[in-house]
DNA sequence: AGTTGACCTGGAGCGCACTCCAGGTCGTAC
DNA sequence: GTACGACCTGGAGTGCGCTCCAGGTCAACT
């Protein structure tokens, strides 16, 4: 199967200008053309589009992806630096879960306390704010 | 006590710059001034900032804090629409650390795959790209 | 008195990741 | 045969969140 970019938009989840883009950038391979010049997607193409939209969810930068996109291309000789760039996004991402996970108890801990508020149990001096802030 | 703005920048982990600026765009209330017309954050500031650094990690956009900031001068009344500020970023971090859980599933697969390619048992022709790619 | 270093201001500049635009070419539908 | 819509290109523009700069003030130290 191929399909045209409209549709390679629709399947990915990028907008068709962000698949031009990644094109131009060397992110992704330049598709296959029709008869008339305008680009055929494989299934190999989008799979790969699902993978870098999963590397870029996980706030990875363009220029790592980059790096990852070109070592393809080195064959297995670059498998080493490409699981080496997986791993280390892999911590990256666990530390920025951790963080998240702080941030959320942060907030429940805020709003247990608006609930009080609206409760009106909070019959000290103390506001809000005074809490963390 | 009172903090200079290096000692306020080194204790909130924002740059000089960045606290500067935050005072431009109304995030935080211009802190007092010293006899030379130098800041002199308060204790209240430092912990306001730490607030805001929270909330700044949970990808909230600094328009969203600046309308938390503003609200905070209107008093109890706004209280309701503080906490749903709260309660809809409490959301969104949940669905950002769900999601990265995901990624971290695909990375986990892939690390895989990678690891089982460097002890040379795929004997089949499949490729590591081959698997999500 | 002079030098240093931290601070001040207003405004310009930057890196990222897109997003939009003008002007042009096709292939199909009427 | 012409109107339409989808696509093409190179390049400019955007929004975000800072970050940097020039030019100046001030207090303290030597």
């Amino acid at each position: 199967m191929s399909y045209s970019i409209a549709e390679a938009a629709r399947r990915s989840g990028l907008s068709i200008d962000t698949l031009r883009y990644y094109e131009r950038i060397k992110l992704v391979e330049p598709p296959a053309r029709d008869a008339a010049g305008r680009r055929a997607y494989t299934d190999d193409d989008l799979g790969w589009l699902g993978f870098l939209t999963k590397l870029r969810l996980t706030g990875m930068p363009i220029k790592r992806m980059r790096e990852y996109a070109s070592l393809r291309h080195h064959g297995a000789a670059s498998a080493g630096r490409r699981k080496a760039i997986l791993v280390d996004q892999r911590q990256s991402v666990a530390d920025r879960i951790a963080e998240l996970q702080n941030c959320l108890d942060i907030l429940d801990y805020k709003i247990d306390h608006y609930d009080q508020v609206e409760r009106k149990v909070l019959g000290t001096g103390a506001t809000v704010e005074g809490i963390s802030a």
